[in-house]
DNA sequence: ACCTTCCGTGGACGCGATCGACCTCAACCT
DNA sequence: AGGTTGAGGTCGATCGCGTCCACGGAAGGT
């Protein structure tokens, strides 16, 4: 990890779609060379993928929620990380320090299939409760920061 | 938007990489065919661009937590907002139905760089107090939720 | 029926991806 | 010091992909 691979995550973590002879030619190497780069990042786990970043109106996920958890003493969290994982409408989770042992982030397309949502969150085993806030707009989200020093 | 489109998004969610080759395939298109509607998805915005999913660990930022932000009465929204668009640790930026006003996920190296952020969070204009969850753990992250029907 | 528009296909061509051979340098061993 | 080894690079060649263009057929309007 020097410096040249800190600035080819950073290429790749503003657009994931640049070639290779492209990005050799932004981090002054050889097109092979990169091509190996990013492959041993991949490989390593530093790259995890890459994502199409889709508007979420565009598909009919108009409805952001964020969600706190509250398990029951005694619960198995695995379990109910489990529960979750097979809820495809919960974008994100966050295990949490604090009363809320969880919090979620998801989308859906209306109140009424979020109402759906928390009625099955507190229907699932393990759950004491839950407490929802509506994002009435995401200003941004999943920014890349920069993590290589700038060109200077 | 018909269902190849959808398909298409569906694809790029999961693999922004993927040539329009392969793509083609997948879709059972040519390949300028599913050049032509991957463009048309960009500017009419739905695919907003393609980000390499990072390990955060990896380059140093192993620290996650999740920010509510109340607001002064009579305080200008844009003005707080401008001002956390500068702060580079805040990720994402959520604008909250509820007394907290804004709901922020930041990652930072270290609990001491929290620290200052906070401390910078509290003193910006606009701001009356903040309440900060540490994220033990991120169990998952901006899981692509399949938008398309199933293939069947 | 005709025209127009949209959306697709197929062919062509230049560039990019990717493999293998070779080079360079630094670290380490003897 | 000299030799060996391995990591990480360049170069060149080959093959497939990206992308432009001309053409075709279906749907819909007049």
């Amino acid at each position: 990890m020097d410096a040249i691979d800190l600035n080819l995550v950073d290429l790749l973590r503003t657009n994931a779609r640049l070639s290779y002879a492209e990005l050799a030619r932004q981090v002054g190497l050889s097109a092979p060379a990169v091509h190996e780069r990013v492959g041993k990042l991949e490989t390593s786990g530093v790259l995890r993928g890459y994502r199409a970043d889709v508007e979420p109106e565009a598909v009919g996920l108009g409805v952001t929620a964020l969600i706190g958890i509250v398990e029951d003493s005694g619960a198995d969290t695995d379990d109910v990380l489990a529960a979750f994982r097979k809820m495809p409408e919960i974008e994100s989770c966050y295990f949490m320090a604090g009363v809320e042992s969880f919090l979620l982030k998801a989308r859906v397309g209306t109140i009424a299939e979020l109402e759906q949502l928390i009625v099955r969150l507190n229907r699932t085993p393990g759950v004491a409760s839950t407490r929802t806030g509506i994002a009435l707009s995401t200003k941004w989200e999943n920014r890349p920061r920069p993590v290589s020093p700038p060109a200077a």
